[in-house]
DNA sequence: CAGAATCCCACGGGATACTG
DNA sequence: CAGTATCCCGTGGGATTCTG
């Protein structure tokens, strides 16, 4: 059962803001990216302020419009990693665009970043 | 009294999504791009989903973010033209290139754009 | 024309506890 | 380890009405 996440896009911008908008999506496009392959833990390592939750719930929001793919291996323990598929990685252009542009902002209104995320 | 609209941003890309997240921040800043200088109603036209509390609220956070600058001509009926500020012109770029990846995905998908915001 | 003022609600997101 | 399962809440956003 496909959830109802989206409404009808207006327009282009309209539909990527609702793929790659809410709290955490982008930092976890951003990550994937410097990273190559995270497991779940080292993932939820990087995003301190996310829980299980939402964190399960993103990271299926991002696999269902296949920026990220999931990778699980059946063992015990269990061992899941994430990484960008070919179209999310089509986004990381505009991510580290927006980072320096967000960079550059804090710098200038000596806003301390908690986490140097490059 | 400046409002409470943001948590402590956690790093460069938390910091821009916070500035530019959200339902219409996007699409707004996109337009004025495309017209240089916009009318409140003229705004309104181009945003079929946005209601009048909706669209001052966000020019206003835009205009507090100085990505957007507002400028009030004292007259019956009144007037009010709405462009990009230099910062905010330096996300042109960024949504640009999503406007072109969600384009693709909707071409992809054979998601109509009810609005072609080209 | 460009809004301000109310009132209201859904849902994005949070906290905690449990499990294969 | 990598999740579910519940329960819960704040706020982003909506609908409607009024005004300089």
């Amino acid at each position: 059962m496909t959830l109802k996440r989206f409404n009808d896009p207006i327009c282009a911008v309209d539909y990527s803001f609702q793929r790659i908008g809410g709290k955490y999506k982008g930092r976890i496009v951003w990550y994937l990216n410097t990273h190559e392959v995270l497991r779940y833990g080292q993932l939820r390592k990087m995003l301190p302020d996310i829980t299980p939750k939402m964190m399960t719930q993103t990271l299926r929001e991002l696999e269902e419009d296949e920026l990220v793919s999931r990778k699980v291996y059946h063992e015990v323990p269990p061992k899941v990693e994430y990484s960008l598929t070919d179209i999310g990685r089509e986004l990381i252009p505009f991510i580290n665009y927006l980072e320096a542009w967000g960079s550059k902002q804090m710098d200038k209104k000596n806003i301390v970043k908690k986490i140097e995320c490059v």
